[in-house]
DNA sequence: AATCTATATTCTAAAAAAGGAATATGGAGG
DNA sequence: CCTCCATATTCCTTTTTTAGAATATAGATT
């Protein structure tokens, strides 16, 4: 119960999904994410935090930087199937659409200076 | 993207998780579901419109009792996604399966009287 | 009509979540 | 060792959510 409590929680926050619409086309950094939803930087690492506690993003360092990418679903059966469904789900939400539509022209070199 | 978000919202509360889990095995009035979940009757009332709002449930007067029942899934895709799911889902969770066992003893003629 | 009953709504208090400024951490490069 | 930079954490404020008491509504029964 706790743990599907957990996966529907961290979806049902707009940035969330949003962030989660984002790693499906790539990993990325926290200084890029914040480029794309316009929030300040905290906040996206908590939003990050949230989805990773839920199963459905993990993380590695790479130097300074730190590349979120989507969960394998293994830490969470709710997080597999949620995580496949939003693969179709959402793609032609116009703001979501939008967004993904400026992904090809963020690079973390040209972004980052928090 | 709103209507996603307020099938997730609705499922983010282990009261509503509940309330969806005990209308898939009979429809219920207001009474019998707080008798389940033992709760007062308005917050009963608001979770079940929250539920009814994203999708996931519906309802039906019969006389002075309401019938709620699980939404055939046409008002929503994501609901109609989850509900399959839930039926699989959570049904080994302790507290769950306690509160579905009690399920074939409440009637709402015993319970009801608010 | 008067009253009882199941449910909905309103109102208010308490708890949780979200956002951001300030600060801490930790690795990279001088 | 010192500085710089990306990220995490802390702290505080604002907003949202939850819960229940009190009240309203509407159908049923007398």
């Amino acid at each position: 119960m706790k743990d599907f409590i957990k996966v529907a929680k961290a979806l049902s926050d707009p940035n969330r999904v949003k962030i989660v619409k984002m790693l499906q086309h790539k990993r990325m950094c926290v200084c890029e994410i914040r480029a794309l939803l316009q929030i300040a930087q905290p906040s996206v690492s908590k939003h990050l935090k949230i989805l990773e506690n839920a199963g459905l993003a993990s993380s590695e360092k790479e130097g300074l930087w730190v590349n979120y990418h989507l969960a394998d679903g293994s830490s969470s059966p709710y997080a597999a199937s949620l995580l496949g469904n939003l693969k179709h789900w959402l793609s032609d939400d116009p703001e979501i659409a939008c967004m993904i539509a400026k992904l090809p022209a963020i690079s973390r070199e040209d972004i980052c200076k928090v």
